[in-house]
DNA sequence: AGTACCACCTGACGGC
DNA sequence: TGCCGTCAGGTGGTAC
């Protein structure tokens, strides 16, 4: 789930509930989640203190608390952040928990842990040492043009490398490519001019769309790839039927007549 | 450099 | 009902 759309409606929903409020108290009842971090300086970053302010990094979410350090969350592959109200119950694989002053609070669950909660001194070091390339949403067309200029392999597994573009991954390169009616194997420095330019804009389209509608495949809009990721389902935009192989070891899935290649 | 494969972890689902 | 393989949207390591 936890693309770039789905950790943007997170953080969204982060500032939106959380900022300038003081942190009570903080739960990590699962200790492995925490990711080169203490419980107890978990708690003196975050205790008594209130976040000021919100940013995301491709699929990293950070938010700065008022002693200076930065909360980072990262949600792997079932994570996902949650505001709830006093009285209102946690769900199953709650794995962080932030009281706040109000007597609600954020909530990180998390069903499979491939996620994880950090505090780190600096945002700017840590995505550097991340070794995260540009957000996918702040590349320029001519960053996109030079990174896919200079690599080998395909397409597909180049939007996903965070080191090359950071924040999309399975779901949405294919949702990208399908708009972009390029083939998940075309070759990535390959790409003619009018090609870049497509996929500049559909990257740019797809991910800030699916964020505006709350990352939610029941929102998106029909004509998109995301409600129809089923080998053999009618492509939505035309005669052919959506396939899926194998990529990089991921299911993959596009439509053959949309995107020849 | 790119790719294939495995591991991490937990659960859902289908076949027998 | 139980067992087994397969699959799942992320990441990181290893081995070609």
């Amino acid at each position: 789930m936890p693309e770039l759309p789905d950790v943007e409606v997170f953080r969204r929903r982060l500032a939106a509930t959380a900022l300038g409020q003081p942190v009570r108290r903080v739960e990590v009842p699962d200790e492995t989640m925490l990711r080169d971090t203490s419980r107890q300086r978990l708690g003196r970053a975050l205790k008594g203190n209130v976040l000021v302010g919100t940013r995301r990094h491709g699929k990293h979410l950070l938010a700065e608390t008022s002693g200076g350090g930065w909360l980072v969350l990262h949600f792997g592959m079932t994570g996902r952040l949650l505001h709830l109200q006093d009285g209102e119950p946690s769900p199953d694989h709650t794995r962080a928990v932030l009281h706040l002053a109000d007597g609600s609070r954020v909530v990180l669950d998390d069903q499979r842990r491939l996620g994880f909660v950090a505090v780190v001194d600096d945002d700017e070091a840590y995505v550097s040492a991340q070794d995260l390339g540009e957000d996918a949403l702040r590349l320029s067309y001519p960053q996109l043009r030079d990174l896919l200029r200079g690599r080998r392999g395909a397409l597909k597994p180049a939007l996903m490398d965070q080191s090359v573009i950071a924040g999309i991954g399975n779901v949405y390169s294919d949702e990208i490519l399908f708009h972009a009616r390029l083939h998940p194997r075309t070759s990535a420095a390959g790409l003619d001019e009018t090609s870049l330019r497509r996929l500049h804009r559909q990257t740019r389209r797809v991910l800030r769309t699916a964020a505006d509608r709350g990352a939610d495949p029941e929102r998106v809009p029909r004509t998109w790839l995301l409600p129809h990721r089923e080998d053999g389902a009618a492509c939505p935009r035309g005669d052919g039927s959506v396939r899926r192989f194998k990529m990089s070891g991921r299911g993959a899935f596009y439509c053959p007549l949309c995107q020849p290649g």
